[in-house]
DNA sequence: AGCCCGATGTATCGCCCCGATACATCGCCC
DNA sequence: GGGCGATGTATCGGGGCGATACATCGGGCT
C-alpha cells in the first residue's frame, strides 16, 4: 500500500521522506497517514528492490544554505524506469484488494493516473464490496432488534448510513466515468 | 483494543473463540472485524495474564451432542475476577488514545457499562480530535487549491463531510447524554 | 449408500503498519 | 546566547490482518 502511494508522488516529483509524509497527508485526507515508521522501512525495502533511487545529485538544489559540516543532509528519493513500470503495473491490477477500505483510498487518490476502464472497475468493486457489508450489518439489525442497548444500535446505525453515504458518493462517481466514457466513442448503453 | 472488545463481550456471557468473533462483528458493525489471526493469540495472552480463564466444566452444555471421539471441543472462556477488575480498570481510564478512530468505537460499544461522567469525557475527546483533523484538511484544501487534480480534492472533500457528520452525530449524543445527566437522582426535571 | 460442500471450530505464520522514542540541525524570536 | 518549534532521519516492540492448514458436523444431491 505505501509502496503504491510511494510510487505515486515520486512520480510526479522527488521528495525526500519528510516531505513525502507531508504530502501523504495532504493527499490522503481523512482516512490514512502512514506514520514514520512504515514510511523509512518502506522507503528502504523500495531502493533495495530497484523502484526509487538516491538523488544526492541534485542536492544543489539546495545549494544557497550553508555548506553543511559534517551533516548527513536530506536524502531525495526519485522514481527508477523499474519503479514507474512497477507504479504502472500496480494501478493496472486493480484486484479485490483495491475495494478494501484502506486500499481503495490510495488507488482513488492516483486516478487521474489510471486507465478510464480500469477506474470504474475499481469504483464498481469497491462498491458492491460496501454493499455486501450494508446488508450484512441491516440483517444483523433485523435479527437482533430489540435485543441491543441503546449504544450498541447507534453505534451499528451510524456505521451504516456512513456505508450508504459512501455507496451513493460511489454511485455518483461511477456516472460520471460513464458519461466522461461516452465521449471518445459513441453513445452505447452496456448492461453488467 | 481487542484485549477490551474480549473483556466487555465477556463480562456479559462465557464465550469460545469462534462465537467471539461473530459477536465482534455483530457488536462493533461496520468500523472493524478482528480476525482470528489476532484473536486466538490475544485470548492466549489474556489467559496468561489471568484476566480469563477456560470453562472446560461447562462443556455439558452440548452434551446433547455425540460421545466426541478423540476431539478437541470447544474451548469456553469466561472471565476470572481479576479480568472483571482490568474491565472496569480499562472502562475508566478513557485516556488520549480513547478518541482513536479504532479504539473509539470500542469504547462506544461498551458505553452502557461505563460511567456517565466518563462517556462524556470520551465523546467531547473523540470530538475535538476530530476538529482538529477536519481544521488540518481544511486549511490544507484552501493552501493549495486548485492545484489539486479532481480526484484528490473530491477525496478530500468526502473525507472531510464524513468527519464533519461523525461530529454532528457526537454533538447529539452529548448533549442527550447530559440531558441524562442533569436528573442523576429522581424527579427534578426542566432542563437547559 | 456414497459423496461433496459449507458452516463451525482452533491455530499459526509472515507481513505491514503504528506509536514511541532518539537524535541532530535549522531558523527565528527574544 | 538561549530556547524552541519545525525540519529531518531512523529504529524498535507490538498488535492486527490475510492466508493458510486442519478437523468435524450436518445436510443435500445423486
Amino acid at each position: 500500500m505505501l509502496e503504491l502511494a510511494v510510487l505515486g508522488l515520486l512520480h510526479e516529483a522527488p521528495l525526500h521522506g519528510y516531505e513525502l509524509r507531508q504530502r501523504l497527508k495532504a493527499t490522503l485526507g481523512t482516512f490514512r497517514a502512514f506514520s514514520y515508521g512504515s514510511l523509512y522501512p518502506t522507503l528502504r525495502r523500495m531502493k533495495d528492490a530497484g523502484w526509487i533511487a538516491e538523488d544526492e545529485g541534485d542536492a544543489e538544489v539546495v545549494a544557497g544554505a550553508p555548506p553543511l559540516t559534517g551533516r548527513r543532509g536530506k536524502v531525495v528519493y526519485k522514481l527508477t524506469a523499474d519503479g514507474k513500470e512497477r507504479f504502472t503495473e500496480l494501478l493496472a491490477e486493480a484486484g479485490p484488494s483495491a475495494w478494501e477500505d484502506e486500499t481503495f483510498g490510495v488507488h482513488f487518490a492516483f486516478f487521474s493516473q489510471t486507465d478510464p476502464a480500469v477506474r470504474v472497475r475499481i469504483l464498481e468493486g469497491r462498491r458492491s464490496r460496501l454493499e455486501e457489508r450494508r446488508e450484512g450489518v441491516r440483517s444483523g439489525l433485523a435479527r437482533t432488534r430489540g435485543r441491543l442497548d441503546t449504544y450498541t444500535r447507534q453505534l451499528q446505525e451510524h456505521g451504516l448510513e456512513s456505508v450508504d453515504r459512501e455507496v451513493r458518493w460511489l454511485t455518483e462517481l461511477i456516472e460520471t466515468e460513464r458519461r466522461q466514457h461516452e465521449k471518445p466513442s459513441q453513445h452505447h448503453q452496456n448492461g453488467t
